[in-house]
DNA sequence: CCAAAAGTGTTGCAATTACACCCATGG
DNA sequence: CCATGGGTGTAATTGCAACACTTTTGG
């Protein structure tokens, strides 16, 4: 197997990264495209990997370039696959490596770079239908909350979708916007209490929210939820 | 973003595939490099991407070219994550797609192709010096490792490592090689027959092993094992 | 005082562990 | 008839769903 650059095709790399936040719901943040093909069409922000640059560092760049994300504060970046099939874009043969990003919702419209209309909408409507995306874009978002909406059953990631500080309360809203279905309030706040390292009391307590004053918690060490938090629908009493 | 592809940097796409299999213990496929870089270094089974295949298609070929494996019989192929660290080839850039295949035990040694001798060995020592193999392999390998015990616990993938009929018992010396610990022969029976559509008889039994005969199951429709398979050494009594 | 949200106690059900025990074969 | 492995029964335990109930604020 020689490997004689000439010999071998050209293939661009890609990243296209799959920002996910919640609004109340879960949204996701697209771009408009400007040029053809899908011309006027939402995307993902992405583009290409430069010749010294890693995966996941191109990720972050394309995040911060096109988007004003920044890295720094409370961002979850992950690998989530490749998308390679040979007519995925119609000029030339491009493999994506996509990625995973969850932020708390920066309530502000996002201060883009290149992409002047880059934009937080509800993923619901984009989830039932896919094609609506330029490219593949709808078959990666699909994929992007499957592994998301499979992460917390196991894992502290729901934090990264809250902000620094949060109360049990707001990190419940987190999974009931992800999975699309309301959670007994006691039992999540005994089992995200009861977990040991999984969140850290502040001290400090809230009433935004109103009601009785809340314990405001941190994500704590903890990696994983163990024994995970069950993804069922609860009884309604 | 422009595309024109002058204006990007080649990039060489390859394909590296982990196959895994169960013979005693858990084994991998590696191949010995006939060229510089790491000259004689055991390696991943791998190759470039040809210009009107597809990521997966391109995997199959190569496991098909370098191994002899088959893709058709009982042959399990996803894809495990990408790996584009600027300096991981020295030559020039090159973005690996790494797939995870896992089949039962060929018995006879690989009737291989490109790469003359492609061998199943042992994991074990590839995991705790994954420095012995060529590139990044080792970090591949250990990532395609850490996915099969992962997915053992709550996947019907471990029927993927053993022959089209099979025993309980030999499902579960599948587990306990991949997760490298005894599990309760009584318990484990109860849990995978139990849970409806993961395992349906064949009728048939065997004395294959010794001992009283043993119903034969093949795999069946559930994609699922739920609830999980606990992976969690047992006591010893 | 009342509504609303936070947080605790308790009970019954379901799954699991650990092990005793029985079954069917080959040598 | 005994060693070997296959397979079933069962009691103690754990974990959880469901929901009654108490606490603490704002209006």
């Amino acid at each position: 197997v020689a490997y004689d650059p000439d010999r071998y095709p050209r293939v661009a790399v890609t990243v296209d990264v799959v920002v996910l936040t919640v609004r109340g719901t879960l949204h996701a943040l697209v771009v408009r495209r400007g040029e053809e093909p899908f011309a006027g069409r939402p995307a993902l922000p992405g583009g290409f990997v430069r010749p010294d640059e890693g995966l996941t560092e191109a990720a972050t760049r394309e995040l911060a370039e096109e988007t004003g994300t920044t890295a720094g504060d409370r961002l979850h970046l992950e690998q989530l696959g490749s998308y390679g099939e040979p007519s995925r874009d119609p000029r030339m043969r491009v493999v994506s490596v996509a990625y995973l990003a969850l932020t708390a919702d920066p309530g502000a419209p996002v201060a883009g770079g290149d992409a002047a209309s880059a934009a937080f909408v509800p993923a619901e409507p984009l989830l039932r239908r896919p094609g609506r995306l330029a490219f593949d874009h709808g078959r990666i978002l699909t994929d992007a909350v499957e592994r998301t909406r499979a992460k917390l059953e196991y894992t502290g990631l729901a934090a990264a979708l809250c902000p620094s500080e949060f109360t049990v309360a707001e990190l419940r809203r987190v999974y009931e916007a992800v999975w699309g279905f309301p959670l007994d309030p006691r039992n999540f706040h005994r089992k995200v209490t009861g977990a040991p390292s999984f969140l850290v009391a502040t001290g400090a307590t809230t009433t935004r929210g109103g009601g009785r004053p809340a314990q405001l918690y941190r994500r704590g060490d903890a990696e994983y939820l163990d024994p995970p938090m069950p993804r069922r629908e609860a009884q309604v009493g």
